[in-house]
DNA sequence: CGTGAATGTTGACATATGTCGATACGATGC
DNA sequence: GCATCGTATCGACATATGTCAACATTCACG
């Protein structure tokens, strides 16, 4: 619980891989956080929709047409998105964006390696 | 949903990228069957002591010390993670081990490669 | 065979979660 | 200013989920 300084300052959940020693259960609460959000059919769906989309963001109007739930709930599920730190929420005139963050799917990445401790970092390649 | 063979043969969910395409309602539902069952700080604990363990397997009562949660509450926790393709059984008289696959982590890994379609495949270096 | 130990199953319960309709808020355009 | 459009919030509801105590099951070992 003290080797794990926030990788990108953002307030992303830790680092380790899952493989590499015990998560704490402090850190397991942080990353837990992160996890829920995305383990939602309809939030998976939104992060990839957001993610796939140019530029890495779209506004909500883009968003709704894809799905057969009420406008509320897919608000609420953006908002769920975006308080576990997978979204960013920008608002343009009428039109309310959200916008990936590239570093949260590296630090998603990351728990999953297994062997050594190297991580998708050099993906990363989106805009910031 | 027509392009996604199963990669490894052992029913993981699918393999592309949330970065690269809008993932389809069908695979949302099948990997958020694997991502509900990390969501939890208990199971990805569990997770991680078996993936950390020894030959990446721990019986079930190498496990129940680190919890203060009651043993059918532990099991049950098991089981949700062996049914979601996360951890192989193995009963060895008396005990019962579970056993990590490494299959499933790279699945999960890959869903949050960004930019290239890369993966941390190549990391896979447990014992089959 | 019994006895005991390790693990799984069942049923019940409190809480969390996904969903909607109604409504509120904020910006745009007339 | 006022109507309208896009988005968020609120309150309510049904369902899913995590947890436990009690019990069942399976195996090792005399």
């Amino acid at each position: 619980m003290s080797d794990c300084a926030p990788p990108t300052a953002d307030g992303l959940a830790c680092c380790v891989p899952l493989a590499r020693e015990p998560i704490s259960a402090e850190q397991a609460a942080g990353v837990v956080a992160m996890l829920k959000a995305i383990a939602d059919p309809a939030r998976l769906r939104l992060l990839s929709l957001v993610l796939s989309h140019e530029g890495g963001e779209a506004c909500v109007c883009d968003l709704l047409p894809h799905f057969d739930l009420s406008q509320p709930t897919i608000s609420h599920h953006l908002k769920v998105l975006h308080e576990a730190g997978l979204l960013n929420r920008e608002k343009r005139g009428t039109w309310v964006y959200y916008i990936a963050r590239p570093e949260a799917m590296t630090a998603l990445g990351a728990l999953f390696a297994t062997g050594s401790t190297t991580t998708t970092r050099e993906l990363t390649g989106a805009s910031a």
